[in-house]
DNA sequence: TACACTTATGAAAGTGCTTTCATAAGTGCT
DNA sequence: AGCACTTATGAAAGCACTTTCATAAGTGTA
């Protein structure tokens, strides 16, 4: 019958140029109300759609940026996410989440993704990625940051989680504590919880400099959840040598640290002293002392970094580090 | 730099047309296998996709659908958007996540995004929407679907929050409690945190017909945020006439009551039983008894509701409301 | 060899938008 | 009234292809 309306004929039925149709659509606000309220009746009146790749080729983008996650149980993952929205919106850019949760899901993204079209750019938060992959973005144009995880080509913001652990360590001799103990989740591909590996190297190293070496069986790794950390967690603290301090390698398993405290009776930090990792919101709940790594702030950065690599192809790659610090709450 | 290349590079390389280019993917047979040939081999040199093409392809293998979301930092919401998530990944749907944070950024969505031809249907949690705006999605065929949040004319998914509140009433009850405080977060708009004054509604109500009615001074409603709840709590615990149990509009305000008991050196449940409600990552974590809504499973039937509105525009809308149930734990 | 017929190819005109740049119309101020 | 500004609008030039139509070769046939 009559086809699908274009600008074109909301244009001759407002009686206004294409231009102004156009305008009216990405910035009404620099369009004179009356007019606004012409075009607004002829779209009604035609039930005008835009066409959403005709706009894409037009504006030679999607406007439009992707973000590869693992999932969204971490605390930690979602308020990096919640930086990355709020900085993104405010750029008009729209954010394509995909949840991430095998080795094979990861590849399919990481191939389709840049053919497909469907993103200018991309955020990948803590999943690894090879040479293979960010050439075939790069061929597409297409940036990448990656957060909480690196790569020599590609811009990324990270911390320096050796330096988290000595940080750690540190902190935990300067309060007095002597017999350090360390929790951390030994993670699956494709999930680099390499960073708890890290923070526990750094743990470890700064606490022989120190003259207060780790005893090998205060070394804990658990499977992820709550259950496996606090069945960890008690193991741990009834050892011959009891540590005297716990060193966690995220805000999560010191919940279930304090959680096999208490059904052990044993108390925070009168017995036992007791840091974190991230100081997730969790962690202020609690009042959790922990190394507070500012999350919301990473995932800001990050947004920004993506956002300077569309707006000018030629920028510098940059691995920026955020800084470590320690924040004393209640269990230490 | 290096851009990627279009048909016009192929045409270039392989000496030939852009319109043999374009034919060349379109009808090969109808192009010399010889000019075939040669753009074959340009276009394997330039690495070439065609941009169209991918667009093309990708609509129809994937679609997009929205969602709506007030915030990311209220656990509910994030167990809800993944079972989403899991839904429609499986489907093969990308999913455009659009935070909100203010009443006018969501009347701008509600406005934009039916007539941006962005998105394929649209999941709206917890935020408030009216008939016009059901009105503007109807017409441009984009289906809706709501969480925790109802409207007359399109699918939802809810519970029924008034009942939640009598649940808690009846249990709180029959555990021998007497005298029931409720706390709850005093929202703003566009939050409709009308729930929490659903539950008590239903909790208000209930306690009455069982012959326990609560002190007026038991009610307490407080601004977002930790702290407001922890002030909260401990003014509620300080009164006269102390209450014997209390029951909070979310598992948020419960970790509020505990921390302020702590302080207050009163014991949970010993001297004070403790309810949340909705039975989030964190109640499980911190043995809290609560009344449970599945949450990731509502997030997966509203993903599954706007897939079936999209396989049959017909489809008749449907508002299921989520079984509730208490999970005693530690606090009661 | 001349004539009609097939291919094979390219120039140019869409496609439905965005964006840049120029111009017209207001506005305030002296 | 005259001048500098500040909107509000439109013409036209992209964007990455597809399509139409014309033309140049190539093929078969009388």
């Amino acid at each position: 019958m009559n086809k699908v309306p274009t600008i074109y004929e909301v244009a001759q039925v407002s009686k206004v140029s294409i231009t102004t149709v156009s305008r009216f659509m990405n910035n009404p606000d620099k369009v004179a109300p009356k007019t606004r309220l012409k075009i607004e009746q002829a779209m009604k009146e035609l039930d005008f759609t835009p066409k959403a790749d005709a706009v894409a080729r037009a504006r030679q983008g999607s406007r439009r940026i992707g973000i590869l996650i693992p999932f969204l149980t971490a605390q930690s993952f979602v308020e990096r996410l919640e930086g990355v929205h709020t900085t993104l919106r405010s750029e008009g850019y729209e954010i394509v989440t995909y949840l991430v949760d095998t080795q094979r899901q990861l590849q399919g993204y990481l191939s389709m993704l840049p053919v497909s079209g469907r993103i200018d750019g991309l955020i990948i938060m803590a999943l690894p990625f090879g040479d293979e992959d960010v050439e075939n973005f790069k061929r597409h144009n297409i940036p990448i940051v990656g957060i909480e995880v690196e790569h020599r080509d590609v811009s990324s913001i990270t911390i320096d989680d050796v330096f988290g652990g000595e940080l750690a360590a540190s902190y935990l001799i300067g309060k007095g504590y002597r017999q350090c103990a360390f929790i951390g989740e030994g993670g699956e591909p494709p999930y680099s919880l390499h960073a708890t590996g890290l923070r526990l190297k750094g743990f470890q190293k700064k606490l022989e400099v120190l003259g207060y070496p780790m005893d090998e069986d205060h070394i804990c790794f658990h499977p992820y959840g709550m259950e496996a950390s606090i069945s960890c967690t008690k193991a741990l603290i009834s050892r011959k040598y009891r540590p005297d301090a716990i060193f966690c390698g995220s805000d999560f398993q010191a919940i279930g640290v304090i959680k096999a405290a208490r059904a052990l009776h044993i108390r925070i930090p009168e017995d036992i002293g007791l840091l974190g990792f991230d100081d997730t919101m969790i962690a202020g709940y609690m009042d959790i002392s922990t190394i507070r790594q500012s999350l919301v702030r990473s995932g800001e950065m990050a947004a920004g970094m993506v956002i300077d690599h569309l707006k000018d192809s030629g920028n510098p790659v940059i691995h920026t580090q955020l800084e470590l610090n320690v924040v004393e709450r209640l269990t230490t």
